[in-house]
DNA sequence: ATCTATATGGAATGTCGTTCCATAACAATA
DNA sequence: TATTGTTATGGAACGACATTCCATATAGAT
């Protein structure tokens, strides 16, 4: 599975220069892709459907990309690369690092489907530059070279794995049912537990219910950026 | 999707009194299920397959269980019960969350589907035991309350989010080449990047090649806690 | 014995990813 | 301008799957 894209530069999907009109490319069907996963979510994307969309047969489509696993990788990697194209460059160290993972988490959160697909360690382009991204930034931090890998490995972890368990009830749950109402009603659940099993949960849900998404991805990215100063610096006396 | 369970307790699965000696259970179907999805992962698990195994046909278990969302939701919070009936209970605050958090990687690491489906806000069982737990401990750290929610949901969202980064591989990657093969085979793909456009991602190959999933997630882990005991006694002058 | 809610299991349905292949469009030759 | 080979297309066909349907069985209650 998996692109196993390997060395050869396919030539695949980039239009040869004189093609006709209406050529397809890789980066056309990706690109449409993208909408379509948009519009209706994994579930409701297919290759009839985005065929159709292009109009052309499933098969084409095959030309352009191995399998659906391919082009959702894709598909996310895609969006990736859109949200490093807008991230501010500027600053540095572990600043840089907090705004370059705070942009990422908004396009994220702006492509439900796409957060599920982001995967450690990269090999598509744009999660490979988000990476190396983080590693520059980390190295910046004065951290010792050996822990460089470890530390930006974490952050990216962090960032991806975390941004898809924030954004997945949009994925998992029937995107018919609203954020709101969704909250709602699990707080409602919580606070029918029974406090002898459950001691935490009913004191929390109102918390719940008004928490912002954005704030809950800061929460824990401040605090494994302040252990991160916290070690690059140890404590002064 | 999603269970949706609601309040009324269904008293499906539950083998009534004097049941058949054969009868099935919702606890048999997931129980048989988790087994299914650790040989052969979430792809390799079918109605078929499962109805084959427990001497039944695939109408059956839609009787147990909703539809295949649920069974698989039901699976992964089953191994996040086993995981917390293992938990060491004694240790309290800091040190009995990095107990628990590495526990429950461990569980995860073991069932590698898993990671991928358990999901917050939690609904199901172990998963609320999870977050409860969670949330007792940062209780104990002495954190204002109106903290506790923020911080826990961190916490939870990184041990549940990270590992499902961690262990994709084993999941998203064909499962018969192996986490070595793999790794030398995305280090090679690194060593061979541009350095212009990439510069810090050849520096680490060695690193990706030699590193260990549990530390890479304790890493993280340790700067998210250690972050923690910063922001709760604040940096004494 | 009869009745009813619970539970079973195999057949049928429809959708999907994927493969196949006959054909089109173009580039390079002659 | 014909010819040939490569690149690309698109629609039909295949096989697997989740899910639904329904005729039947089981066991407790009457």
């Amino acid at each position: 599975m998996m692109c196993q894209n390997g060395d050869m530069a396919r030539t695949r999907g980039r239009a040869p220069a004189g093609g006709r009109a209406d050529a397809l490319s890789q980066e056309i069907v990706v690109g449409t892709a993208v909408e379509l996963l948009d519009e209706h979510g994994e579930r409701g994307l297919t290759f009839r459907l985005l065929a159709q969309r292009l109009n052309t047969g499933p098969g084409a489509l095959y030309w352009h990309v191995a399998n659906k696993d391919e082009l959702i990788a894709l598909a996310a990697d895609h969006v990736l690369g859109e949200a490093l194209a807008d991230a501010p460059r500027p600053e540095g160290g572990v600043a840089g690092l907090r705004a370059l993972a705070v942009t990422v988490f908004d396009a994220l959160d702006r492509h439900p489907w796409a957060a599920f697909r982001v995967t450690a360690p990269a090999t598509l382009e744009h999660t490979l530059s988000l990476l190396d991204r983080i590693g520059v930034l980390v190295t910046q931090t004065g951290l010792p070279a050996e822990r460089h890998f470890a530390v930006a490995t974490a952050i990216f972890n962090y960032i991806t794995g975390v941004s898809a368990q924030i954004i997945s009830p949009a994925v998992t749950v029937d995107p018919s049912v609203h954020r709101d109402v969704f909250l709602a009603e699990t707080a409602a659940h919580w606070s029918r537990l029974d406090p002898a099993a459950y001691p935490f949960l009913p004191h929390v849900t109102e918390a719940l219910r008004d928490h912002d998404d954005r704030d809950q991805f800061t929460t824990g990215l401040d605090l494994l950026l302040t252990g991160l100063t916290a070690t690059t610096r140890p404590p002064q006396r």
